[in-house]
DNA sequence: AGCACGCCGACT
DNA sequence: GTCGGCGTGCTC
């Protein structure tokens, strides 16, 4: 009797051992042991429960003794044979597990815990405590102290925190989990699961009419819906200034597309998620319309992924992980805004939305629009090649006025001896807004908005034991906080270094606002920015006040950039343009232009022509100029043409190895093998391969971090090259300790 | 990664 | 002697 056999991509598997691996469906499971289903199998030599997903059944292996399936997880697949291929893709091009994708894919609320099979509606984390009394812990701790330094140091930890998260404990103590596993098999310590909050749902409207489309909309519309209607796979940009009305293009689209019987997705940058602009959504398309975004509670994104799964929802918006929406009969992607790099994952799988739904169009037949105002320079350049097809929106809404604008050379300001933030000629138009009774918005292009704590003689300043950054000071709780591993501390009284005083050091937001205080007096100013340890939703709140009590000035970072909309704003400031174009990566020159062309876009949007001040200290700066000026295809040339002598995308494709760990030396010398592994896999011939050199920010948790950079051709053979090389290195004896890993487009 | 196996120092 | 640290090798 032939044996049934189930192809397996294991959880448990890191990603230098990502294979199918063979597995014995016993009798009983044959039924519903079929693709798609999540599956408990036996893992390694100590049998550890891993959970899985079923890839392909087979009739028999090459492998002479399988292990049995253990249990069967689902009643029926949570994924289709074409999800099942996504995943693989994702492997391929991402570099990471099958499972991780797979785990990107579903939603939380699918997922199981660690221990068993129970599936969760909450959000559990892992917290670690002290099961005896202080002092028997603190005598344990001794008792233990010479031989299990790492032991110990748990303990010390729990005295103070009483709780942690034990990953963060694992993370502060320097311990292995082994170390952890002996505490709690000793008694000393216990694990216990915690639920993190939920967020409340959003409210969905009325049905309302298609909105009326100009005669540049619905040409741009005809020709976009004949391509979606065609059957044929295929993507298009839709470039259109700030306030001509792409919106008003998708929903035409969309409500084609659903009355076709298909389903569609609609991809938004984080920020842009709001309120509003949902409402806008479900106005049109009711119930038809679902959300995933990471904010909602698992429960709730769990039910609205189904809704899309059993095709009750037909349009599913979202942010990144949107991508993934379960859509059956694919008919339109649409990804709005599309240069954003929220669209680009952070951490492991380190995927782009824009990749995925690239892949998924092409498999679905179906049309993937990018829109943006301004487009990623790759993709404007895929469209003047031909290989996207281009349509342009070019008047503004109601024919309204671009804002006039001036840049304000802040090195003269600084020989005129004024140090601070704002130059007198945004003071003087601030005031005259003040007079009309308009409101302003001052942007503050500088990430690290928070406050330092310095010292007023020695200029010392606090700097995290664990990162190569300063730590910065936060009111609440009096504490200097690291932003990279969540370090904290007290500050002293006085300076540790030379007993002189300390003072903070205002940065950011906050010293705009006091310089704003000082400069006028008695009017308010509202503050906004992202790091602010703020409960979800206070900044729709704050807009909403900016909003309705015309609070005349506001300041903010890049949240003040996107998609507001206030009628009384006819000032917009840059307190300097200058930060994000030398931050160091190929996209600086295009982050500054979109973001100042966005935010110079806030005003006048309503009656009233607007004006904006660009603050800069290299006024002779061409992006800058061609920012003012709102001159995107001006920009596009000059960026192209630097793009075409750096070999940057789009001419190359950058690749990265990330190497970290605790022995520097050990993780440059691990760089220097990873490159040479590189060079005589793939040559140096058409490819260029630089480094190991440090990260921005080298040193985080103790682990010091280097990267390799690869431009080159990125096809099949190179990814298995790159893919061979990082296996290689995280196996290699001598590097032990050091974690390396692969990224397809590395944002740093 | 995480787990078993096995080697070697310190405590009964 | 043996308990339990940590180094080594493997995962269908």
């Amino acid at each position: 009797m032939p044996q049934l056999v189930a192809k397996i991509a294991v959880s448990a598997a890191t990603y230098w051992i990502d294979r199918p691996y063979d597995y014995l469906v016993p009798e009983e499971l044959g039924e519903k042991a079929v693709p798609g289903v999540r599956v408990l199998v036996p893992f390694s030599r100590g049998n550890r429960k891993s959970e899985g997903v079923i890839l392909a059944l087979a009739d028999h292996s090459e492998y002479e003794t399988l292990k049995p399936i253990l249990s069967v997880l689902d009643e029926e697949p949570v994924l289709s044979q074409e999800q099942l291929k996504l995943a693989l893709f994702m492997r391929e091009r991402f570099f990471c597990t099958v499972y991780d994708a797979v785990k990107a894919m579903l939603p939380a609320g699918l997922w199981f815990t660690e221990d068993g099979k129970r599936r969760v509606n909450d959000k559990m984390i892992e917290m670690a405590r002290l099961l005896l009394p202080t002092e028997e812990s603190a005598d344990y701790a001794e008792k233990k102290r010479r031989r299990s330094p790492q032991q110990a140091g748990m303990i010390d930890l729990l005295q103070s925190f009483e709780t942690l998260p034990s990953r963060e404990l694992l993370q502060f103590a320097g311990a292995s989990r082994a170390s952890l596993k002996a505490l709690v098999k000793a008694g000393v310590v216990e694990l216990y699961e915690k639920e993190t909050y939920r967020r409340p749902q959003i409210h969905l409207g009325e049905t309302e009419p298609l909105p009326v489309l100009n005669e540049e909309q619905q040409k741009a519309f005809e020709g976009l819906n004949a391509m979606a209607a065609s059957g044929k796979a295929g993507a298009a940009l839709l470039f259109g200034v700030t306030g001509s009305g792409k919106t008003s293009v998708y929903i035409h689209l969309i409500r084609q597309t659903l009355d076709r019987g298909k389903s569609a997705i609609l991809l938004v940058p984080e920020i842009a998620l709001t309120p509003q602009m949902l409402q806008t959504f479900s106005s049109h398309f009711g119930d038809q319309v679902a959300v995933l975004h990471s904010s909602l509670s698992t429960g709730e994104r769990y039910d609205e992924w189904k809704r899309v799964r059993s095709g009750k929802a037909k349009l599913a918006i979202g942010t990144r992980s949107a991508v993934f929406a379960p859509a059956e009969d694919l008919g339109l992607v649409i990804i709005d805004e599309e240069q954003e790099e929220s669209y680009k994952s952070e951490n492991s799988p380190r995927y782009h939305a824009v990749d995925v739904a690239k892949y998924r169009c092409v498999r679905a037949n179906c049309l993937l629009l990018l829109g943006s105002a301004t487009p990623d320079v790759v993709s404007r350049y895929y469209a003047q090649i031909g290989r996207y097809a281009l349509f342009r929106l070019e008047n503004r809404y109601n024919e309204r006025q671009l804002p006039q604008v001036r840049i304000v050379d802040m090195r003269r300001e600084l020989r005129r001896g004024n140090s601070g933030d704002l130059s007198t000629l945004l003071c003087e138009e601030i005031q005259t807004n003040l007079d009309r009774g308009e409101q302003s918005i001052l942007f503050l292009n500088r990430r690290g908005t928070h406050k330092l704590i310095s010292c007023g003689e020695c200029g010392y300043t606090y700097r995290c034991p664990r990162c190569s950054v300063s730590l910065t000071y936060h009111s609440v709780g009096e504490r200097l906080r690291c932003h990279y591993c969540g370090y904290n501390r007290r500050p002293d009284s006085a300076c540790p270094e030379c007993g002189g005083m300390l003072k903070r050091v205002g940065a950011g937001t906050q010293l705009v606002v006091e310089e704003l205080e000082q400069r006028f007096p008695g009017v308010e100013v509202l503050r906004m920015d992202t790091d602010s340890v703020a409960p979800v939703g206070s900044h729709e709140l704050l807009f909403q006040r900016f909003r309705e009590e015309k609070i005349p000035i506001m300041v903010g970072t890049q949240m003040v950039t996107k998609g507001l909309n206030f009628e009384n704003v006819t000032l917009v400031g840059v307190i300097s343009a200058d930060q994000s174009l030398y931050a160091g990566d190929y996209r600086a020159g295009e982050r500054t232009f979109s973001l100042i062309t966005q935010v110079v876009g806030r005003s006048g949007r309503g009656e009233k022509p607007g004006r904006a001040v660009i603050q800069t200290f290299t006024p002779g700066n061409e992006t800058i100029e061609q920012a003012a000026r709102q001159d995107y295809e001006a920009f596009y040339e000059s960026e192209l043409e630097l793009r075409r002598l750096q070999n940057a995308p789009p001419f190359a494709d950058f690749l990265a190895v990330t190497l970290s760990g605790r022995d520097e030396n050990q993780v440059i010398r691990a760089g220097e093998a990873v490159r040479s592994s590189l060079e005589k896999r793939i040559g140096t011939g058409s490819a260029r391969i630089l480094g190991p050199t440090p990260l921005a920010v080298v040193k985080v948790n103790d682990r010091y971090r280097y990267r390799v950079h690869i431009a080159c051709r990125a096809d099949r053979n190179l990814r298995a090259a790159l893919s061979q090389t990082v296996i290689e290195a995280n196996t290699d004896k001598r590097f032990r300790g050091v974690s390396v890993y692969a990224d397809n487009d590395p944002g740093d």
